[in-house]
DNA sequence: GCCCAGGTGTCTG
DNA sequence: CAGACACATGGG
């Protein structure tokens, strides 16, 4: 709750007493979430516009699955944070914490872009202006409920046209690029998933102009689910690392890489707990 | 006014 | 191939 509600500019979820409303798309049908957390742990999900459909409930399940990522055992990260010296407060502060993911990769892709050497909150506004700008919404009893645009849309635009929500032209051509080749099917969340390895992903993401290693890790990392994703650049994680241990500067990478030597396979993890120690 | 932002592409030597 | 530099603007 405390990261999904960190930015008051976010649009494609919205929290209110503990509860959290998030619009989807299925089948040119929009769904209204509620989701709450009941007395003895579980997630309950209401469907608030429409009644439920078996197929529906299916298609929800798998997403809410997705989104807060369940299935990950947390026990086997919670033996390598023990022992390091980065880790072991931050998953006592935070026990419980899940990796929150961004299913839809366009939307990853895009949020990453416009977060590129900027600080948060500016990327924040770019991202709400193009949700507000492109997107399409449900009002449901007085309240707006975004979704994220869909790449059909953006690929049809004019560099200028993104220039005016204060992109750069660089940013506005990339995002435009992705779209377009999203629109032409030479890029996908599935077509990525297929590769034999994480790796092979990586290496077809950073040849797409726009998307350098930062990127390609924080797709991998927050859509893709790869755990050993890590977005060593990552100017928030640097100063996180500062943060936790105290130091009078930003870490080098090279430093990092030795802080981070025991972190295999739980790299994003170990990342989105830094994170969260940010909020 | 100055420096830094959850970087990347391009140019240069 | 490493290093410099532009991008463009907000926020502290």
């Amino acid at each position: 709750m405390k990261f999904l509600g960190r930015s008051d500019q976010e649009r494609l979820h919205f929290i209110e007493n503990d509860k959290i409303r998030k619009l989807l798309k299925l089948h040119d049908k929009k769904l209204l979430l509620e989701l709450s957390c009941r007395t003895n742990n579980a997630i309950e999900i209401k469907l608030l516009n429409s009644r439920i459909e078996d197929s529906t409930k299916i298609f929800i399940k798998n997403y809410v699955r997705e989104w807060f990522d369940l299935e990950t055992d947390l026990a086997l990260f919670y033996k390598i944070a023990a022992k390091d010296k980065l880790l072991k407060n931050l998953v006592h502060r935070f026990y419980g914490l899940r990796l929150i993911k961004i299913y839809d990769f366009f939307q990853a892709l895009c949020w990453a872009i416009f977060g590129q050497q900027i600080n948060l909150a500016f990327a924040y506004t770019l991202y709400r202006r193009f949700i507000e700008n492109y997107g399409e919404k449900l009002t449901y009893k007085n309240q707006d409920y975004w979704l994220f645009p869909n790449s059909d849309i953006i690929a049809g635009l004019s560099v200028a046209e993104l220039m005016k929500l204060q992109l750069t032209g660089k940013k506005s051509e990339y995002i435009i690029g992705l779209a377009g080749q999203i629109e032409e099917g030479n890029l996908s969340k599935e077509s990525l998933l297929e590769k034999s390895d994480f790796n092979e992903a990586k290496n077809a993401l950073v040849k797409i102009r726009g998307i350098g290693p930062w990127t390609a890790n924080y797709v991998l990392m927050r859509c893709l689910g790869d755990p050993s994703a890590f977005p060593i650049e990552d100017v928030g994680l640097h100063n996180a690392i500062k943060l936790q241990l105290n130091l009078e500067q930003k870490p080098t990478i090279e430093e990092i890489r030795n802080l981070a030597a025991g972190w295999t396979n739980w790299q994003a993890y170990a990342t989105f707990y830094l994170y969260r120690s940010l909020v």
